[in-house]
DNA sequence: GGCAATCGGTTTAATAATGCAACCACATGG
DNA sequence: CCATGTGGTTGCATTATTAAACCGATTGCC
């Protein structure tokens, strides 16, 4: 069996992460689940793909805990997909890849929209990586440490 | 001709970003040129994908500008990938979705690495999105606005 | 109530991407 | 030089993606 190969079980979070959402599609039915998207057809729409691979996503997304389906909210028989906690929680996400394609983009007048604070209407900040005691970190200033395992962990002496 | 969507003249820039980078390996095969792979075997075997995928996916991300050869720094005659501006502009979107991961997966015990701040061993503080007032932003505190299309804009007065 | 259109999919068949293994040229080490 | 390692390419099988046709349930409309 040749299968397009899982990471499901690595153990770098940004290889489980991918294997949730690195596909092709799923940020994308994110992305218009943020800007108010709720029914299977207005996704369609908006993102033009098949309506069978659309269909297969959604059912990964949910299996997956980024969406779930609820009652329509007009009152019609049909179901709506709504973003989880945990699908919120892809903002970020959304917003660092905005922002690299704005800063690094070859193209950048192509670019239609921009982020704004909605009580301002003005741009936000761009995302920085911060240091527990407030100090802007690069890449550079960071590494990889081995996570203490949960169990087999007395707690610290203070 | 029946190909796969390209995404690289749409006007959101997520969508653009995902263009160049949204694909199963990329932002793997740049975590680990983050980690310090440089050699065309040492992906490979980090990866375990197969190489003529890998191969594909250097030269794709040599094409979109993320990273570039570079002659070997140990002198001999193979060459390197190293990473561009532009693919260190990547780690922001690395670290979101590391973030994710640790906040929202599953199995978070069996995620075996922190992101520490290098000088002090201590995990980074989590990214938020601000203001350019320093309020910090939901994804509710904010939208999307049409972007002033360069050309035609006369500087605003003040 | 009847009927057409819409919604939310599934099925089918073609094309493209992925994965594995075999192969190959060049570099390097001994 | 000869064996091995590096950095790929090529071929073939498998899987994923796609467009298009189809289909039942729901809705709008008269």
């Amino acid at each position: 069996m040749v299968k397009r190969t899982s990471l499901e079980g690595d153990a770098c979070p940004i290889a489980r992460a991918l294997d949730v959402i690195g596909d092709w599609w799923s940020l994308l039915i994110v992305r218009d689940a943020f800007l108010g998207a709720r029914r299977f057809g207005e996704f369609q729409k908006k993102l033009g793909l098949a309506k069978n691979i659309l269909s297969a996503r959604l059912r990964a997304l949910i299996d997956r805990g980024i969406l779930a389906t609820a009652p329509a909210s007009d009152g019609s028989a049909y179901h709506e997909y709504v973003l989880t906690p945990k699908g919120r929680g892809l903002f970020t996400v959304l917003v660092a890849l905005r922002q690299w394609s704005e800063q690094f983009d070859d193209r950048p007048d192509e670019i239609g929209t921009l982020l704004v604070d909605r009580s301002k209407g003005k741009p936000v900040r761009p995302l920085a990586l911060h240091s527990q005691d407030g100090r802007q970190l690069a890449a550079d200033d960071t590494t990889l440490k081995p996570r203490p395992s949960a169990r087999n962990v007395r707690r610290a002496p203070a």
